[in-house]
DNA sequence: TATTGTTATACTCTATAACTATA
DNA sequence: TATAGTTATAGAGTATAACAATA
């Protein structure tokens, strides 16, 4: 509800937002508006860093798992990251011509595929997960180490199923 | 690191996952990544919810907005939710066809046109604020009050300028 | 000269159907 | 019969360039 305001004052119309920035108090009140703006703030900052590795946020997702999980298959990978298989075969594909990752068959399933790291591979994402932890920092750097260890807590309680 | 195993397990090879879930704990430590996942997780709710209401999360955000500052204009609503003018042209036009909002030449800029949520659109947002409320509070039941308020202040920590 | 709203368009991301090889 | 990986393709989301009308 506007204030009443002086008729002299020279640009003063009800029902017109004076200003650029619009209220937006209603929808600071929800966890997923707030959630994807500051997804989107770290993906800015994310992209910035990362292009000079040629990294995409799935890129580097699927490079560090890998990683972690070497041998791991497209569908584990699909189903831990939530893609869908078709989109991540391109994916790989690029991977494994830029000589990232190496294919080679499952030990004891014909049908998959075991995903590892190639040399190349093992060193990029080493100094990927390094620059992401610096970038990681830097786009939460108005949070104490202690906040943000609460906020990440908290995000998980709300997607991790446990 | 895999605890020792029996020799007489059937699958048991080193290098290779032995479960379907991978080990996602260095992803974890990042709030980009948790950020989107429990952004991916409430909004899986929303569209549930929302599409008795013909909405997706950028529609309601708009007609949120202008519920609650009337008159205001695409430029605002943009630069407000990070949107391309392009990208809101067709959006606007289709909540104008639906009869939610009247777009009204603007009191004193020619080349704008502030926009109004019709009673109609009034009432439409009014409903599905209060169904976002309820769908918010059960995506992140886990959480108590307490949680999500801290939850909501850490993110806006990391995304808001002030 | 700059800004608002718009058109046309391209690029990326995500989703569905259907196929093959293997289980 | 079901699953892993793949192909082709469609749809949604996001991006740039350029224009008319107005400031």
């Amino acid at each position: 509800m506007p204030a009443t305001r002086n008729k002299n004052t020279p640009v003063s119309h009800a029902q017109v937002p004076r200003s650029d920035r619009l209220d937006t108090r209603v929808l600071e009140t929800f966890v997923g508006y707030n959630a994807r703006r500051a997804w989107l703030a770290v993906t800015e900052v994310f992209a910035e860093r990362m292009a000079a590795y040629g990294l995409k946020q799935v890129d580097f997702s699927v490079l560090s798992l890998l990683a972690h999980n070497p041998g791991a298959t497209s569908r584990q990978l699909c189903s831990t990251l939530d893609i869908l298989p078709p989109n991540l075969v391109s994916l790989i594909a690029a991977m494994d011509s830029r000589g990232l990752i190496e294919r080679r068959p499952h030990p004891h399933d014909g049908r998959a595929i075991g995903l590892h790291l190639t040399p190349a591979g093992e060193e990029l994402i080493h100094e990927a997960e390094r620059t992401v932890t610096e970038l990681e920092a830097d786009a939460s750097a108005r949070l104490t180490a202690r906040e943000r260890e609460t906020l990440i807590r908290l995000l998980q309680k709300v997607y991790l199923p446990s």
